[in-house]
DNA sequence: TTTGATGCAAATGTTTTGCATGCAA
DNA sequence: TTGCATGCAAAACATTTGCATCAAA
């Protein structure tokens, strides 16, 4: 009954989150795809995202400012946003998980998992 | 030059959200604050809660659904979304500021912190 | 053909802002 | 008095949605 139909604006999305390093909002994305397909709009680029996203074939980073920034990188790392600049950089470290497990010690809940998000000042902001 | 002045709404605000154990939004705020001050408007709830979160005198709570949700409770601690109810909850659990020193490591900007958020079900959404 | 996906535009929900007035210092 | 804070309303954003049409299956 669920019946997902082909579309290839959703592909050129997926396609470009899974490439791209960046983090872009869903108008960036709209601005990105639009120069393969100029009719698309920017409803069929919420709507495809926020589907991606229910999937799990992208991720959802909600940022201060602005609207929420997406990336299509699947493996597992995490994000760092830099006060100065605002960018969204992909941080290589080793995992952690297990604060999953220190979370859920106390807790007469269900951890089902976590979300992390480092800030401070990026490599290009130090120098001032 | 910056010349904060007192303003009983401010304070008012603030003192709701150190009282307080929900989380509430700034439409939860404002309507709270408007039994005390029935003319307070919504911007000036905003203003303020902006001021304080710049303040550091409250925290804010980036929220899935609708908009941000602020918390009063300046001791360190986390959060945790239930994914049924929604509801904004605080986890009693050991600090995991370690955290910040892994993701460090191989970094060359600098971590100045981070914000994790739990989710899962909720004891109340446990059974069903 | 049937039904999900799209483009377009209008609608929604949240947050910000301009401005005249009020109030703290 | 000076100038930050307020109330009000309009504006600015980000995101969603209704609907007729388009295109997979």
């Amino acid at each position: 009954m669920a019946g997902l139909k082909y579309s290839r604006q959703r592909e050129a999305i997926k396609e470009y989150l899974s490439m791209t390093k960046d983090h872009p909002t869903a108008d960036m994305v709209y601005m990105h795809i639009r120069q393969e397909y100029p009719n698309i709009s920017l409803g069929t680029v919420y709507r495809n995202l926020n589907l991606l996203v229910e999937q799990g074939d992208i991720i959802r980073i909600k940022h201060k400012d602005g609207g929420d920034h997406f990336d299509g990188n699947l493996e597992e790392h995490y994000h760092f946003i830099c006060k100065n600049c605002n960018n969204v950089l992909d941080l290589e470290m080793e995992s952690i998980e297990h604060i999953n497990k220190i979370a859920g010690a106390g807790f007469k809940g269900k951890i089902e998992g976590s979300s992390t998000l480092f800030y401070g000042l990026c490599p290009d902001c130090m120098g001032q």
